[in-house]
DNA sequence: CATGAATGAGTCTTCATTCAT
DNA sequence: TATGAATGAAGACTCATTCAT
């Protein structure tokens, strides 16, 4: 609802140009070499742009960072809808695909952003919202299985989605593999007893 | 021969004590302000020395946390030992509850070490080697179970454990609560078909 | 040919306008911010004007003060003038009044011309010629009124005029009140000894 | 009664030497060049160390002009003791001598603060207390001598003791010259009607 | 061993001015 | 004329590390 990254908007094309230039130039450049050792000039270079040029639009390096991690948070949120499959076990697999996909698209930036969160409180709030956001929904999927009578009555949704959402981030973080989701949802699928259904 | 990060022992009782002083001092200020934000002059502060004390047994900023970082991967490969308990849920209960105790214990230092690695290679490398440590020793309780037929036969106990270590990790760093070792064991022995047996 | 700090005339009405505006906004806004505090943007700003349009009618920050500092040297210049007063008394009355007039009125644009003579020797020069003029016809009325024998003879008319100056510029920037005109014409007259005529 | 400039105090001979030396040149640098133009450089330089060693004392340039200005502030309130003199005019000719004598000495550095405190609030309120201080001791002065029937009573001590030290402020900056303490006491008797007495 | 002073490379940020449109 | 984007030199301040005592 609110545009966090405002900083100062380009008025012409040129500057809209420019600053596509420099975010996506520091998307690159702080994936490569984290926040931390992300030097101004280093993004001025990559984008072609002399120094001061970046502070035409941004703020601060924190700013910048801000503006790029805006993009991507969107696109996190975006994966997190749930599925509208029928099966349960689809709904789980189809979830799980498309958070996971989009988790590994981003891999890197999130922990650039997560080391940033030591240094600037912001972007500590930024990833706690998306990680409740992501429990949220899951424990919303898992309370609905279970009026569904698809699994297991006895789990907590709450507690059991916390668990399986730092299953799923933990796999994406750590071990990226093409196969993650059949084991995932393996997991989950027993985990939550859906094998028990009909 | 035996302590790695040892940069200069102290030869004298006087150095020994402050050594420990320095040591104890920097762990603390470690984990109250991060890696980055901790000056090397904070440490110095924090034991009672002076600025280039510190310097007399350490040799960077690096150094001071790799040797606070050795005693706690020790205490963590520690917990990682294999229960010796005979019932399979005893089992993982067990082990879970031993690491989440200490993870927990060491829950703030392992983030500014996760922190630290952004500018250290070395410590990206420890926390890898931890992290396959415990994938390891689980993908082998795994496998101990399928072979007692305690667990299901068809899951990769390679790909499983590493999912169900970023579980366990995961839910330390981000949920700590202290009912964690029973939502994670229920989910645990689901997902691996422990009540499958018998 | 008339106006020393033109840069570039104006050739449009529009372009007057703009002017104008610049001038009136800088005035303005050098007064809340001062000299070193001001950027050039801010003065754009308050015009409503781009960035860059100032330097259509200055070359530089100091020549837009120069400008602005212009017109109130004229305005203090004219304050100057003796007054026609027959009586003595009511002549310093009068020209005090005047002058004190005057400089409140411009108080703060001096101050920030005296911040700016730091930084740029051109109006260290326009306040020293201010202060020699004013000292000038000062000593000049002193003078006069010792050859009507209204004013103690062995006074030094340019020390004298001096001091007195200097206790009304003083005043007037850091007293500022609105009996100030009685307090000083009461010091002039009897420092000058008016009272021992007649 | 408190240190205002206490920065970080050195704790060993060759930190004091050094300190001193960076203070001294630092006074001698900002009467040159003003504060503005002065660089951290510039007086690093001038003390012969190196860059850095300036802000092991001061945090900040502005915290090294202060504690600049302290020392001459407070050479300055020392000058501003009322004279002990039996006779009136005595009294205010050695305490306008004492007062102009100890101005001049720092008139340069005087200039500099007034510059400065454009940008820092702080020297702002140095140099109204400054005044404010000589004001009230003067319009004490003035008041005694009313007492004693040796100036006229008409007069409002305040007020007038604003203007005159208005005077001698202002004389001391624009026109400092050895005759000045003969002209300001000859004017200051007149406005006084010090000749009135006896 | 301990101290604390000294070093100086490194970085972010500012802003007057220039320039393409 | 007017615009607003681009430039890049400049400077304050930090802090890990070294060193003289």
């Amino acid at each position: 609802m609110t545009t966090a990254a405002a900083d100062r908007e380009p008025l012409t094309d040129r500057g809209r140009r420019t600053r596509e230039a420099v975010l996506s130039s520091a998307r690159s450049v702080f994936e490569h070499q984290g926040y931390g050792a992300t030097r101004m000039g280093d993004i001025a270079s990559a984008a072609g742009v002399a120094h001061g040029t970046v502070y035409t639009y941004f703020d601060t390096k924190e700013s910048v960072l801000a503006a790029v991690v805006q993009q991507v948070i969107e696109d996190l949120l975006h994966a997190l809808h749930a599925s509208s499959a029928a099966d349960p076990l689809e709904r789980i697999s189809d979830a799980n695909h498309r958070y996971l996909t989009a988790y590994s698209e981003h891999a890197r930036l999130l922990q650039v952003v997560e080391e940033a969160s030591f240094a600037e409180r912001q972007f500590e709030e930024i990833l706690e919202q998306l990680r409740a956001t992501h429990v949220q929904r899951v424990a919303a999927a898992i309370a609905k299985l279970q009026r569904e009578d698809a699994a297991s009555a006895d789990l907590d949704p709450q507690a059991t989605a916390a668990a399986l959402c730092a299953m799923v981030e933990g796999f994406a973080r750590h071990w990226p593999n093409p196969d993650a989701n059949n084991t995932l949802t393996t997991l989950w699928a027993r985990a939550l007893g859906l094998s028990e259904k009909e």
